[in-house]
DNA sequence: AACTATTTGACAAGAAATTGACAGGGATTT
DNA sequence: AAATCCCTGTCAATTTCTTGTCAAATAGTT
């Protein structure tokens, strides 16, 4: 299956994309025009359907889109139709939140919380235990995990980044305010939220008209 | 002032610039020539001077940048050099985990946590006093409130969203997964976990060469 | 069954972003 | 003080991304 490589501006719009046609499948309608879609969603029709197309096409002419057709493809494409196991490291407020955030509709299931805090071990939160992080290497062996969410102080960040890459863990979402330097073939999404932030900032100082 | 418009995706590296900036700055580093950035930060150095023009020559021919006076000057672009004022709307564990965060290094200050939960009136979070919803608009008109922190339920998220900037609020920092129709005038920063973590799920089913 | 209205997919044109190249000015060395 | 080296700012070339256009195909209508 030799694809060429698709750009990360159209990785970066699916799930947008995947959401707007979720909400519209559950509004009970049936099929969509990219005209129409484009009008909900405020960019061209042009782009959705060039985007689209990057993966085949899902169309028909005279009929538009089969939106729950559309959907569930697009879904496939982001790999929401499949289970992804996941750790989080850190369970202070931040990875607290997170295992308390509804990411299991689209397949992302924690399956534990790993921590350094010995109050905290044995415990668990809304039923993902927590574990010391000695036995890190122990649970990512035996447990097909999948995604490492990274939660904890920037200083031990690349530490544990380390340990988790070489008992293989292949992707890392990390919070950490930090690039981090992983093996060939890992890969790392950053959600760095200070740098969302600084954005705003700068936008509030230097307004000017949006796309809106 | 009469500047051209700067494009999105430098403002989006601006923050990575000012972070690593930052972190030579301690290192006690005084001058950095565009080059030495580039291979730190695996950018080309072609983008770091082209990007940093846009501003004004902030380096030097022979010498390259001073890293405190160019670190300066990036917060000040970026305007982390001037105080923000946040309120956040939402105590669950993600507004939370948000006021724990230390922001205010970069001035950005949490005023305030507003929530419906009647038991948490008069509580506080780090000094951080808890608010009833009801007392939001008066809070936002008597204090010098710029951003609000959206971190609640998506089903609540654009009635708050009319009410905040109906009361003057220019900025809004929205962690719900949905888009905000706000009035011309108040910018919105979105931060979609799902859709990073979407990304992250693309990424690894679809692996191939990294920049990295 | 023929006709009209839709609407895609493909392609080309246009716009934007990134990279490469180099002249010129300042720093450093001899 | 002169010569050499370094490195920016700028411009041009290249690449990537976005938008506009239209033939062809299907749906819906008469």
């Amino acid at each position: 299956m030799e694809e060429r490589q698709i750009s990360k501006a159209v990785i970066k719009r699916l799930p947008r994309y995947y959401r707007y046609l979720g909400e519209i499948l559950n509004s009970g309608v049936e099929r969509i025009s990219s005209g129409e879609l484009s009008n909900k969603m405020q960019v061209t029709a042009s782009q959705i359907r060039q985007d689209l197309n990057n993966f085949g096409g899902f169309g028909q002419q005279g009929y538009g889109y089969n939106v729950k057709y559309l959907h569930d493809e697009i879904g496939k494409i982001l790999g929401v139709d499949r289970i992804h196991p996941m750790i989080i490291i850190g369970g202070g407020n931040f990875g607290h939140a997170l295992a308390n955030y509804d990411f299991e509709k689209d397949g992302f299931v924690t399956k534990a919380i790993f921590d350094v805090r010995p109050e905290l071990d044995g415990t668990d939160i809304r039923g993902i235990p927590v574990m010391m992080m000695d036995r890190l290497e122990d649970f990512v062996s035996r447990e097909p995990v999948e995604i490492a969410v990274l939660t904890l102080p920037k200083s031990r960040v690349a530490e544990v980044a380390r340990r988790l890459t070489c008992c293989g863990i292949r992707a890392l979402w990390n919070f950490a305010h930090l690039d981090l330097d992983v093996p060939e073939g890992v890969v790392v999404e950053n959600v760095h939220l200070s740098d969302s932030l600084m954005q705003l900032s700068y936008r509030i100082s230097n307004y000017e008209e949006e796309q809106g």
